[in-house]
DNA sequence: TCGATACTTCTAGTTTTATAGAAATATAAG
DNA sequence: CTTATATTTCTATAAAACTAGAAGTATCGA
């Protein structure tokens, strides 16, 4: 995890329709859910979905994969973990260097 | 920490300089540091930043305080755990509510 | 009070991003 | 092979964000 792969990643967690599919998606688990049930769960019309969902696994948050006409999405739960992790991993390295050095 | 917060606290991360200003701070610890020493450390010109960091500061990522004629950042630690959790906190639930139907 | 320091607000041009209808693609079923 | 389903790509428009110089505000020291 870098700083762009982290900032990547909380931009595209940073709006409330990509938010919300992501939301909908950790929710349901591992198996992941279609496409289409995602548009029905958020509201979101199919072409601003395909297009949120598109930036959602650039960013590597979630996984597509096709199964049959149907694309499944499922969160990338080892990513959102990392990026978690990543916002206060360096929390107050500064004091203690100094604390090191004294 | 409802879903607008947390989509404008990541949205805040969710820039380079935005997230290079927020390191420098998590670093610096509880004590903080003046806008000036967060320009000289990101490189960052004095309007951008004070642009980004009224971000920050608008999103419950950081605080501002004056002091004299320096105005000094901290991060908002407790704000960025709770957007840490906010994640992954509804992690799998439809999967719990059907074992817990069955 | 005058000037220097520290920072912010104003402003404007540029670039990104968002939205969603329409058209296109891929798969499956009859 | 034709039609229906599922989703994407194309397209255009509108809205928001980024950047940084210039000008303004607040504070301190002489």
């Amino acid at each position: 995890m870098d700083i762009a792969a982290a900032t990547d990643g909380f931009s595209a967690m940073g709006s409330q329709p990509r938010f919300s599919v992501l939301q909908v998606l950790v929710k349901a688990g591992r198996d992941g859910l279609p496409t289409g049930v995602i548009g029905e769960r958020t509201g979101i019309p199919a072409s601003t979905l395909a297009h949120h969902v598109k930036l959602l696994a650039a960013a590597g948050l979630i996984h597509q994969e096709r199964q049959g006409r149907m694309i499944v999405c499922r969160a990338n739960y080892d990513h959102l973990e990392a990026l978690a992790g990543y916002i206060l991993k360096e929390c107050c390295v500064d004091k203690l260097q100094k604390e090191e050095a004294a």
